[in-house]
DNA sequence: GCCCACCCGTAC
DNA sequence: GACGTACGGGTGGGCC
């Protein structure tokens, strides 16, 4: 039976997964309050598995009830075993009946144990050359582990080979037996030596090699654990024979028998409904009779030299290809390739497997990169990619520089229509009509989520095919529609500062961990004392981490007022809140305190150290270009855009973001520079005067609100026309100003009028920009990038209402985020082009950070302003501020 | 056990 | 309800 060599056959152990979901899961029940939780996880868990593991031959093993061979030959064998609970007994018949239904062939085998079962099936398999994968959350199971025999623990997610077992137990699968006969299986009431753990087992097996030996040598064992030895000498063959899983037992079964049959919807359906599993049921509902086969098209595997070839000879004489790639991980600093899908022609796609595992599969990882490199390394190679920031990390984990990366349809797409998804799967279902499937559908989710090397490799060749072949088309179908402006924004602004951001990404920040985790320290002190206060304020403990706790503490226990509700409709314990109450109560100053250092603790102190990679020591983040709608970046992983900067305790944070050895940082940041963009957009000549003579602008403000000299502002009235000027970029409201700086609305009304009379330029803006956005349905920023409000003329005045701010804020938060980008783009060219050894490291909106070497200080701390002002040149001034340090705080 | 909504707080 | 754009930590409930 040759062809079962290429055949797989998945076992999964039914009982051991009865007893951990049982346990492991909350007690489910439906409305006739019949316990299903374990019916849920069981079911749960094989869903998974069908979806992750294609195998030819199942099956779902499950011990039957009554007597062994076991029995026999120890009458103890599992006699401390309490009879199953009466919660999970009920659930076992239609767990049963539900496995059936879904088409898994079921095994119960009168006076075989599920164990011997598995095991006697994964021994047949393996005389074929067939590969076994056992789903277990037994560990006895690792003694069956061979080289076609994996384990996976379903609920884990954690998968076991030869050398897994090795690493996790301390020896291999052939010794778990002799491991399992020294130590024990408390379990099954199987005893082992006394006083002889997992450590003691290992060493006595790596010192004999094996159970006999060390029987043997008995004698020579010292203190009690040898007396106990040489006590258990008698016992340990029958302890061996009880924990050897039996692998060559006659069950009357053949291949066939574990051939999965069609699921049986009425009794499923039926079963759902009885169990109340509603999601599934669904689903079951929603999914068509019969799964339809996908249309063949020209996909292929490249599993030889020869279409290698011949499919880089089409690489290199297309005029644009398209370049998916599969990796190990979604980590740009840590994903390895799997393989590559290219396309040159619509419906027309290869899949080159690099690591992927499959059967027969040859050691070409750097003998298939390397062959492609040159075309890989290429500018005039043109590619299309979707998202090519990610691609060019993973191949610059491989050592390759990918070049000429000339269009990424997920910028397409943001340029297009920025508020909306672009991930390929939406694109392709948005502008195709493609139903695409999920990565998880692929390769699933979670803990149980496998690598993309794991997957089957035809299934993941045609899934990354037609993502290349999806690429290709999308960009033919997107990069049209960029018209006029926009064709500016793509090319001379995001494809252009996707490079740069590659390089910041790669660069990384340097990080003074030791210097935070002692912040740590310390604030874990300080949190402690907090704590303690705060509980015995309360006279009672509780989570002050846990708003729902403080609140049920400040108003249901201590009685205080309730100020304001959440979105929930809770009493809300925020900043707000717990300052006003802190006028007259004590706890809530000490929350506040609390609250500050916990935010700093978890989020930054602790985490930041975290995030360090092991291979460059720096910490890298990952930009996203096409996130934020307006234009803007967003940072996470971690997010380096929000490092504390308003307190001295934050600040403290910067201080452990640092410069290297020989080099300063050096931080510019524009001034001012939503304000100035406002006075640009909107012409208003006081407003403009003011910047172009160089005024503080708040001050100015406030000496035309107040109808005072600027010389005269009092700081209270500086205050006020700050968070107006503030306000007015937002589009705050006339009760927003009001609460905002603790005034009453009439007041807060006449702020506002006499504003807008002093400048009347903004005023008009503001309703232009209102009109132009309910009339063409975007707004746009002076470089041509659109935003899109799709609620501006929502029936709903809320809706409306929240579109219209965003209306009148992102033109100006948009038009800085374009300065910047373009900034940032000439900033690099500068850095190429005299050939200097800064850097820029990061990104936060308006200030950029350099790492710069100690002989360039001077000339970055002139050129780098001058590069930033000039980045575009608006009816006012750009003004940038420059410092430099030893770390971020200090450069600031 | 996993996932997600909620609340809250940090930045510009 | 009332100020725009983000990320993310901790809690707690749902899952059925």
């Amino acid at each position: 039976m040759n062809d079962l060599k290429n055949k797989k056959l998945l076992l999964v152990d039914g009982s051991s997964y009865l007893y951990r979901a049982f346990h492991a899961l909350p007690d489910l029940r439906n409305g006739e309050n019949e316990p299903t939780g374990a019916i849920y996880g069981v079911l749960n868990m094989l869903k998974r598995l069908h979806r992750e593991v294609k195998a030819d031959y199942s099956a779902c093993v499950f011990d039957a009830k009554g007597k062994t061979f076991r029995d026999e030959w120890y009458p103890e064998y599992k006699a401390n075993r309490p009879p199953m609970p009466p919660e999970l007994s009920s659930q076992v018949g239609p767990l049963l009946e539900a496995i059936r239904a879904m088409g898994w062939p079921l095994l119960m085998i009168e006076g075989v144990e599920a164990d011997d079962v598995i095991g006697t099936l994964a021994g047949a398999a393996a005389k074929t050359g067939m590969e076994t994968v056992i789903s277990t959350g037994d560990k006895d199971m690792a003694q069956l582990v061979g080289p076609h025999v994996k384990l996976v623990n379903t609920m884990t997610g954690e998968w076991l080979d030869e050398e897994g077992v090795t690493g996790k137990f301390g020896v291999g699968p052939g010794r778990i037996v002799d491991y399992l006969s020294l130590v024990g299986d408390a379990v099954d009431n199987v005893p082992g030596v006394a006083k002889v753990g997992p450590k003691t087992a290992v060493k006595w097996l790596a010192e004999h090699g094996s159970l006999e030996a060390v029987m043997e040598n008995a004698h020579a064992v010292k203190g009690v654990v040898g007396e106990n030895l040489r006590n258990s000498l008698e016992w340990l063959p029958m302890a061996r024979k009880l924990v050897t899983i039996r692998t060559d037992l006659e069950l009357g079964l053949s291949w066939e028998d574990l051939t999965g049959q069609e699921r049986d919807r009425k009794k499923l359906s039926e079963i759902y409904r009885r169990f109340e599993f509603k999601t599934w049921l669904a689903e079951l509902e929603a999914s068509p009779e019969e799964a339809t086969a996908m249309p063949v098209a020209n996909f292929e595997t490249i599993l030889e030299e020869k279409s290698l070839d011949s499919w880089l000879g089409k690489l290199k004489h297309s005029s644009l290809s398209s370049l998916v790639i599969e990796t190990t991980s979604d980590e740009p600093m840590q994903a390895g390739i799997v393989g590559l899908s290219f396309s040159v022609r619509q419906g027309e796609a290869a899949y080159l497997p690099v690591s992927h595992v499959y059967p027969g599969a040859p050691d070409q990882i750097v003998h298939a990169l390397e062959k492609l490199r040159g075309w890989l390394e290429s500018e005039e190679c043109a590619k299309v990619c979707s998202e090519a920031k990610f691609a060019m990390h993973a191949f610059a984990n491989h050592g390759i520089a990918l070049r000429g990366v000339m269009h990424d349809v997920g910028m397409e797409s943001y340029v297009l229509e920025s508020h909306r998804p672009h991930d390929l799967e939406s694109l392709a279902d948005r502008h195709l009509h493609v139903a695409m499937k999920k990565r998880e559908e692929i390769a699933g989710k979670g803990a149980s989520r496998i690598g993309y090397d794991q997957v089957e490799i035809e299934k993941a060749a045609a899934h990354s095919c037609e993502a290349a072949d999806l690429v290709f088309r999308l960009h033919h179908a997107l990069h049209p529609r960029l018209e006029g402006k926009m064709q500016f924004v793509y090319r001379e602004i995001e494809m252009p500062v996707l490079s740069v951001l590659f390089a910041m990404e790669r660069q990384g920040i340097l990080l003074d961990s030791k210097m935070l985790l002692q912040q740590s320290h310390e604030l874990g002190l300080k949190m402690a004392a907090l704590e303690a206060s705060a509980f015995e304020i309360a006279g009672q403990p509780f989570n002050l981490n846990s708003p729902k706790q403080v609140q049920e503490i400040l108003f249901d226990l201590l009685g205080l007022p309730v100020l304001k509700k959440t979105q929930g409709g809770a009493p809300s314990t925020d900043e707000e809140v717990l300052e006003k109450l802190a006028l007259d109560y004590p706890l809530p100053k000490t929350l506040l305190e609390y609250r500050g250092l916990a935010k700093l603790k978890s989020t930054y102190t602790d985490k930041l150290p975290k995030m360090v990679n092991s291979v460059t020591g720096r910490v890298h983040t990952t930009y996203a270009q096409a996130v934020a709608v307006t234009g803007r970046l967003s940072s996470l992983s971690p997010n380096l855009q929000n490092i504390p900067v308003r307190t001295e305790e934050g600040r403290r944070i910067r201080e452990a973001i640092v410069a290297p050895e020989g080099f300063r940082l050096v931080s510019a940041d524009y001034s001012q520079i939503e304000l100035r963009i406002m006075a640009h957009i909107s012409g208003d000549h006081g407003l403009l005067d003011a910047f172009s003579r160089g005024e503080d602008i708040h001050r100015a403000t406030a000496s035309e609100i107040f109808g005072v000299p600027p010389s005269e502002i009092s700081s209270e009235q500086r205050r006020y026309a700050k968070v107006i000027n503030f306000g007015l970029i937002y589009g705050m409201s006339v009760f927003g100003l009001a609460s905002q700086i603790g005034i009453d609305r009439n007041a807060a009304q006449i702020y506002i009028d006499r504003y807008f009379s002093r400048y009347p330029g903004v005023a008009g803006y503001m309703e232009k920009i209102r009109e132009e956005a309910k009339e063409k349905g975007y707004v746009e920023t002076v470089f041509g990038r659109r935003l899109w409000l799709p609620e501006i003329r929502s029936s709903n005045g809320m809706r409306r209402a929240a579109a219209e701010r965003a209306a009148i804020n992102a033109p100006m938060q948009g038009t800085a985020a374009d300065l910047i980008k373009l900034a940032m783009i000439s900033v690099q060219k500068w850095i190429r082009e005299a050939g200097l050894r800064s850097r820029m490291v990061m990104q936060v909106h308006d200030e950029l950070v350099l790492e710069v070497p100690e002989g360039e200080i001077e000339l970055v701390m002139q050129g780098l302003p001058e590069r930033m002002t000039s980045a575009a040149s608006l009816s006012v001034p750009l003004l940038v501020e420059c410092g430099s340090g030893r770390n971020w705080d200090e450069a600031h």
